[in-house]
DNA sequence: TCGATTGAGAGAGCACTGCTCTCGTTTTGA
DNA sequence: TCAAAACGAGAGCAGTGCTCTCTCAATCGA
């Protein structure tokens, strides 16, 4: 096994490291489908076999860039929300959209790969992309549970109908160690799913002729309703 | 040129069927990205450039798929709103939601073709998608504007901001020929755009390891923002 | 009815893909 | 110093989209 720090190791690390960058180059310009290794390998100055030295294969390649896509949204999102009065509720999960909405348009192909369809045949490795996944959903939930404790947000705290539902809310609520109560639990799940079904829409193009001078207007009015959504202000 | 009854036409509609009954299913099985000329060939009983009499790429297959897809979401659709009451607009709406879901989740592979990543390289010519990709929104959009003539929907009268936004609104509303005001025709957009985001949420699996003993109910709560969002009791 | 045109299918072929295997060469760590 | 490990190159396999040419049958006009 070569030292960590040898010449040999710092090499592999280097060749890794162009390996994403040119993977996310061909991810941006082709899209995931046509992510080809050959042509990895071609960009690299290496022939096709010797990539697999370092990936062993497509998908593992595919979800190298997959962590690489959220590291760069939480990433994104963060900066976002170091520059926000931790006490304006609102603010904070307006800036988390804004974030998304950005990386997202910035992104197209990446973002394609983190929220659009399932690359048939690949699954992302759970323990490999969760940590990274997680980071954005995370901040919404830490938003909607700082408002709670404030009292900022206008939600009932009785159960939910059915009873089953109920029941799956609590359980999550427990596992999370959240105070939120159930409902508020639901209408976070739909703001999040919501949020980024209005990304998607606009990154993917699916308004179709509707023409905007600015889009971002449109996604302010969006933001807005998705506040209101969660009982915010 | 052969008669439009011939039996050589005939038979050319028929393998065209067989075309587009043999990609659906290979769709299903291995996704939009692993469809390919050669295998639906095989299972014709042909070989691969033979198909190319009746499919000139597979870019031109797939666009067949998308307009069979969304004809038979639009089906969908409109077989769900057969059964509610016109006068019933939250239930109109409701049904539309349903359906989408229900349709979703049972073509999982059709939806991601409509709804997920583009593919790559490919861009659905909008003169033969469009037709049939404006169903849904079509009937969203008849319900809103049932609604606000019955007097069933709040929401403020007043143009939005910043102007140029409203300008776009407007002229929306002009060319599509709609009564409501714009407020509404922006949270219409906002409603149609998470709608579709909780269905991909849950098609694609994006909800991650949060299990519910019945997802419809969650869904159930969702379209009841939805319905709320856009100023429906 | 006959000849020309058209459509359909088969097959070969090109360039590309993911991936595996083997072969020398270089670097590493004991 | 030397065996082991890592590395890169090359050949090769099976698959892909797509084009080209060939043959044969169906069709249509005169």
């Amino acid at each position: 096994m070569p030292n960590d720090s040898s010449p040999r190791a710092r090499a592999r690390e280097q060749t890794m490291r162009d390996i994403v960058r040119i993977g996310r180059a061909h991810l941006a310009t082709d899209g995931a489908a046509a992510l080809s290794l050959r042509a990895v390998a071609r960009d690299l100055g290496l022939v096709s076999s010797a990539v697999y030295r370092y990936v062993a294969s497509r998908d593992e390649l595919l979800t190298l860039l997959v962590v690489d896509g959220y590291d760069e949204l939480g990433d994104a999102v963060d900066t976002a929300l170091a520059s926000v009065d931790p006490t304006d509720f609102a603010g904070r999960m307006t800036a988390i959209g804004r974030a998304v909405r950005g990386w997202g348009l910035a992104e197209p192909a990446t973002y394609a790969l983190l929220f659009g369809s399932p690359v048939p045949g690949y699954e992302a490795p759970a323990e490999q992309t969760t940590g990274s996944g997680v980071r954005v959903v995370g901040r919404l939930v830490e938003v909607w549970e700082d408002a709670w404790r404030a009292g900022a947000i206008a939600v009932d705290d009785e159960p939910l109908k059915p009873r089953r539902l109920s029941r799956d809310l609590a359980r999550i609520r427990r596992e999370m160690g959240l105070s939120v109560p159930e409902a508020l639990i639901a209408r976070g799940l739909f703001a999040w799913a919501a949020l980024f079904g209005c990304v998607t829409w606009e990154v993917f193009g699916q308004y179709g002729t509707a023409t905007f001078a600015e889009p971002a207007d449109l996604f302010e009015q969006h933001l807005a309703a998705l506040v209101e959504s969660v009982g915010l202000a």
